[in-house]
DNA sequence: CTGGGGAGGGGGCCC
DNA sequence: AGGGCCCCCTCCCCA
């Protein structure tokens, strides 16, 4: 469906001046097509992802999209993009499948024949406008359905749908992406989205168990879809079906729901959006808190922009839709009426049609390529050769950035320098790491040999960072830690922008964004990020307290809570050590702190359980039992007790016999 | 009010 | 890539 050719209602909502604004003058030197060129490369560039800057979560989807191209269409998400990065929409006021119609319609000034019928899926992407503040797709919902017949002026409300959870079940959006979940077999079956060769700007942060969300899940299969961006944040829960997505969806427009009541252990799947929710049921609300949202997200409930009236009670659709069209200004946007009259006025205008535009998504020849502007801008920014920037970068003194002109974003293992730290990341993220590290392992090919012969360590930990010493057992993890000394982290959060060394890390950071806690409790529901907060977790319905102060005897459940207390019994009155350790201890703990990275501080804590045993010089001339306490009560692997123990050099025959008996046969 | 313990959560990093 | 551990921060509860 063609709305306007010409986007008026976005020039209405930029504040340029519309088409009956121009004056003679102005047409003689205005571009006709240039608005609809426009917004088609900058379409173009959205479905490839290329400088979107916001992404929108929309229970488990994710859509990128150009903060300035939603601020300039929705006062609702233009009070929104102006803070985060990550807008949090709510899904009971609008579906994926819905926000990817409205979506499009904005980058389009199309929308898409919803369904056959039309109606209900029309009538949820009215009240989805409304909610969004978009009065050019208000008006024009609004007139599609008084064609129909199926509009009613209710308190400018829309009379047979209602809003909130009876407007999804009018939208079979994301429920299609179920492919793998039981569905009730009561339900009608779910039809895909209206088609639209645009929805690709689109992530799916997938079901948390056994079926991911099909990211071509709202499109038929002989539908063209662009290749997801292919972001799946999901875990499996190592605890059954509550680690499940609830298709809350699935509830039927009359099916009663409890909104408030932890989950049951045997509930059905719960969609990422509600995961913290369900989770702070758990927990106490933090005051003022939106128990389980995004913090960033919107409040469902509240139609204007943030701090522009206190939030609107729960209440009827039609009441809310009522006040969010009536009510709330608009600001510089149409108002709903006058963007209807400006409808009707275009669509009085069109006739008789324009020559044919062509079929969107249109990649014309002129089409401005994201690929090839990226290729381009990062070729323009050649500066100097690699090799130039390397001998300046690779020993960190003769850094000296004004000399790179503009490319002030250098990679470091090669020296080539960006313009920008996006394109610096995309140039590390291609980097062939393969190669690189055989290049630092033929620098390295001597690592230990001229340093006097190998010692046990390196004999243990063969592969040694250049910058720091760290030594490892493996190529690969020589190669991840020689990231962290690199300057710029080759892993950004798409969403946050964030940086990480490591790619887990990035990922696991995401997972935080969406409030995505896949492993579950089995006796308390209680949710988390990671297995091993669950396991620490469980302590607590076992009782089991595994660490046990060896100053005092108390127990804990959690390692870290030990060495909190054991800084109690550490700390004086004015914070400095209490415990007087022979300097042997200290002499230790630095050894223990260089080769385990740990801090000093923590090492002597470590240490300070030996103290007793320390505390006899002939027993510290005994490795065997030291590596034995050493591995056995302060938690240590026997690798890294051995790694403390053999730092002194005349004990280093008794630490092999110690390794030796030690280790697994 | 304060200190200590319990616990949730995020990042770094090694295996 | 994922698991696991360490470190840190933070909040809450309670004596």
């Amino acid at each position: 469906m063609r709305v306007h050719r010409d986007l008026g209602w976005l020039a209405e909502a930029t504040g340029r001046p519309g088409r009956r604004a121009r004056s003679g003058m102005l047409d003689a030197m205005e571009v006709p097509s240039h608005s609809r060129q426009l917004l088609l490369q900058l379409n173009t560039q959205r479905t490839k992802g290329f400088l979107c800057d916001v992404i929108i979560v929309v229970q488990n989807a994710l859509f990128r999209a150009h903060k300035n191209i939603l601020a300039a269409s929705s006062a609702y998400l233009k009070s929104l993009v102006v803070h985060d990065n990550l807008l949090n929409l709510d899904h009971e006021m609008v579906s994926p499948g819905i926000f990817r119609l409205i979506l499009d319609f904005i980058y389009t000034g199309r929308l898409a024949e919803c369904e056959p019928g039309g109606e209900q899926s029309l009538g949820a992407v009215l009240a989805a406008a409304s909610y969004l503040q978009i009065p050019g797709l208000v008006a024009l919902c609004k007139k599609k359905l008084k064609r129909s017949g199926k509009y009613c002026h209710l308190r400018g409300g829309y009379a047979p749908y209602k809003l909130g959870r009876g407007l999804r079940a009018t939208t079979p959006v994301i429920q299609a992406c179920y492919s793998g979940t039981p569905r009730p077999v009561d339900l009608p079956p779910v039809e895909p989205a209206a088609p639209l060769n645009t929805q690709c700007g689109e992530l799916y942060a997938s079901a948390a168990q056994g079926a991911p969300l099909h990211p071509h899940g709202l499109c038929p299969p002989e539908r063209h879809c662009s290749p997801p961006c292919g972001l799946d944040l999901s875990k499996k829960s190592p605890t059954g079906p509550s680690a499940q997505l609830l298709p809350t969806d699935r509830l039927l427009p009359g099916e009663p729901r409890e909104p408030s009541l932890p989950p049951r252990h045997d509930s059905p799947p719960v969609s990422a959006g509600l995961l913290a929710s369900h989770a702070a049921a758990y927990k106490d609300s933090p005051p003022g808190g939106e128990p389980g949202g995004h913090p960033h997200a919107p409040d469902p409930f509240r139609s204007t922009p943030p701090c522009a009236e206190p939030p609107l009670p729960r209440a009827d659709g039609r009441e809310l839709m009522y006040r969010w069209m009536k009510h709330e200004p608009l600001g510089p946007y149409l108002d709903e009426g006058e963007a209807e009259k400006e409808l009707e006025r275009e669509e009085k205008a069109e006739s008789p049609p324009a020559a044919p535009q062509p079929r969107y998504p249109s990649v014309e020849s002129n089409d401005l390529e994201p690929d090839n502007s990226t290729s381009e801008e990062t070729g323009s920014s050649e500066g100097p050769s690699p090799g130039d920037a390397l001998d300046r970068y690779c020993n960190h003194l003769g850094y000296e950035p004004e000399s790179l002109g503009d490319n002030l974003y250098v990679c470091i293992p090669c020296g080539k320098g960006f313009p920008s730290s996006e394109q610096l990341n995309a140039h590390v993220e291609a980097h062939n790491e393969e190669e690189l590290y055989h290049k630092a392992a033929a620098e390295q090919a001597v690592p230990f040999l001229d340093k006097g012969g190998p010692g046990l360590g390196d004999i243990l930990r063969p592969y040694r960072c250049s910058s720091c010493d760290k030594s490892y057992k493996d190529p690969a993890t020589l190669r991840q830690h020689e990231k962290t000394h690199w300057l710029t982290r080759p892993y950004p959060c798409t969403i946050c922008g964030k940086k990480f060394t490591q790619r887990g890390t990035m990922t696991r950071h995401m997972r935080s964004h969406l409030g995505l806690k896949p492993f579950a409790c089995d006796a308390c529901g209680m949710r988390f990020t990671r297995q091993y907060r669950l396991t620490e977790h469980m302590r607590i319905h076992s009782g089991e307290k595994p660490y046990e102060c060896q100053v005092c005897g108390g127990k804990f459940a959690q390692q870290r809570n030990l060495i909190s207390h054991m800084k109690m019994h550490a700390a004086g009155p004015d914070g400095k050590a209490k415990l007087d350790f022979p300097d042997s201890v200290y002499a230790m703990a630095r050894l223990t702190a260089d080769q385990l990275g740990l801090k000093q501080e923590k090492a002597a804590e470590l240490l300070s359980h030996t103290s007793h045993f320390l505390s006899d010089p002939k027993a510290m001339e005994s490795l065997y039992p030291l590596a034995k306490f050493t591995a056995e009560h302060l938690g240590l692997s026997q690798d890294k007790a051995a790694e403390v123990l053999v730092q002194a050099p005349h004990l280093h025959a008794e630490a092999a016999r110690t390794i030796e008996r030690y280790s697994p046969p």
